[in-house]
DNA sequence: TAAAAAATAACAATCGATTGTTTTTATTTT
DNA sequence: AAAATAAAAACAATCGATTGTTATTTTTTA
């Protein structure tokens, strides 16, 4: 049972004066006199009139709203980004919509297509894990609406990208446990469909490289990095006699390393653990475990805050590739 | 540079059509014939169509989205019982608006208010810390748009609320650690003026009555549950000579634990150790953490399952006060 | 004081889809 | 074949705010 809600047409009427003469009092154009506008506002007050933003929407061919679609929304990193994002869009008067792919390509494509015909002002989109075929995008281009990618990023697309230097932070990490005295070092990773994988990948190979270590395919175990996925990996971890590992999620980290230790092995001094985000979770498992700090928050501001200089025409985003946001090793006791 | 969209207009002269025909050729309406439907639906797609919901809402009065609105986004809780709601709310074609208050009444009520302008269908939402006057929501009530809130909710509002039993969790978890034996039980807790941690101090309350022992209002500790003011907690926990700590969130209580056990007292043996939530830390912090599971996702699920049903018209929320999600202790070694 | 200039406010089209009503066309029935 | 009925499509108003243009006052200037 919604209720009629008050328009400028109802306090035109009260005031006797044209619609036009509300809608231009409301927010204070120059052209109605004072008196007049404080007679409106006075009367729209009254009358509890609240802008209909849609029909704002509709004239002005702009909607303030802002469309996000990441992978899940159920991950402590993706809800930092958000929260970021939230934080920036909000205090500039844009709202945000969201929708999670659930790692779907097929959710992602329809949330993009539901958010044009939302009619966002732009589109903020970390990839899902199953998404190769980017056609979906095209529509953005072809509507002229600002895309931005990031964390999850295309390999190939001429758009703007927010991430942290994962092939370096990957490098970072092995490195650390060569130095360390580790020969051989597992790396846990999600689909290396995915940039933030598969480049963090290309670091730890570098890292053994460097070290003159030749890479062996068996160290290699790639799952959904989830606290079960963690449990399961310690066994190979186990069997392999590894003596470091490289988890690219600080949630499998933290499992795998209490599973090892569990199955007897010790943590640092048989097995050295490095994590990634900088989770929590990683500063409350013991023993502490050492990771790549990503920040989330950061991320979100810096992707929200290009948008809108795009939207406002501060900035022009096609003019841009790629943006990275520093990212570090905190190292703690489980590689020490 | 948003480039002009294909209307129904636009097809309509195409096809030499008027543009209702067009309207509700393209949603199979049976005063169109099949062979005019379907020859509306390749041109639409041949011109790259795309539906404007702005106008089909200004008209309708509908949005097909439901506002969220959460004292922080960056909660694993949040975010888990966030994502509940979108899988609900998105299998059924609804959009998702959400903002933070950042636990503050003025962003509550200026998200609120921008919900409405933006003509959302429905609200959820979750009082942030500092609101006691729930003032701004009258305006739904105003404008009928249905109210539901979830977690924190108000103490006194004639609304439906989706809560676990708060009073019942607190009374389990300190009546579990005093079956096992702890006699000076603290409780660390958020503000409470939120009915969450309000009952569950209530439940300790009970549970400490039951077990024929005094109150102590030094037991009690407010904080804001992050792992800092776990960290600072601990040391009261030891002077204190606690030999049993109720705490209302993982996260606080993980790093709590971790403190004390740094401060030379031993856990399960000295110190016993409850928590909250079920976050993934309480399984990976040694020793494991004895908590509440509290099932963030059913609760979104739930919250945005029945406000679409009454947006449906299959139920009336107003005819509804409460829904208690179902929690339970579980019981892991920091309490044994 | 009349004319010019400036300040106010009214007029009217517009954004794009929806939907009740009417008109036109096609199909049945007698 | 004419009348009655059904099917298909057109017409036109509507949702509520915005904004370019025009009209009316008011103030200033000559």
């Amino acid at each position: 049972m919604k209720q009629r809600e008050t328009t400028i047409y109802d306090i035109a009427e009260r005031l006797g004066l044209a619609a036009s003469t509300i809608s231009r009092g409301l927010k204070g154009h120059h052209t109605v006199s004072q008196q007049t506008q404080r007679r409106i506002i006075a009367t729209a007050e009254a009358m509890g009139y609240r802008s209909n933003s849609i029909a704002a929407s509709l004239r002005t061919n702009s909607t303030q709203t802002i469309g996000v679609i990441v992978p899940r929304l159920d991950s402590y990193l993706m809800s930092q980004i958000i929260a970021g994002m939230e934080k920036v869009t909000s205090e500039a008067g844009y709202n945000l919509l969201i929708s999670q792919s659930r790692e779907m390509a097929a959710n992602e494509a329809r949330s993009v297509q539901s958010m044009l015909n939302s009619r966002v002002d732009a589109l903020l989109v970390s990839l899902a894990e199953h998404t190769d075929d980017l056609a979906h995008f095209e529509a953005c281009r072809a509507k002229g609406v600002p895309l931005v990618f990031f964390d999850r990023v295309p390999a190939d697309m001429d758009q703007l990208c927010i991430t942290i230097n994962n092939e370096m932070a990957g490098y970072q990490a092995t490195r650390h446990l060569l130095d360390q005295g580790a020969r051989q070092i597992m790396f846990i990773s999600g689909s290396l469909r995915r940039n933030v994988y598969e480049q963090r990948l290309a670091g730890y190979k570098r890292a053994l490289t460097s070290a003159k270590i030749k890479f062996n395919p068996e160290h290699i175990i790639i799952n959904d990095l989830t606290e079960e996925a963690g449990i399961r990996a310690a066994r190979a971890v186990v069997s392999q006699h590894a003596d470091g590992v490289v988890v690219t999620n600080d949630i499998c980290a933290a499992a795998c390393m209490n599973e090892v230790q569990r199955l007897g092995r010790r943590v640092p001094q048989q097995v050295k653990f490095t994590g990634f985000n900088n989770d929590i979770i990683s500063r409350q498992v013991t023993p502490a475990l050492t990771t790549i700090n990503y920040p989330g928050i950061e991320m979100g501001e810096v992707a929200a805050r290009h948008v809108l200089a795009h939207l406002k025409g501060n900035v022009d985003i096609s003019q841009l590739e790629n943006i990275v946001i520093k990212s570090s090793l905190i190292i703690r006791e489980s590689s020490l």
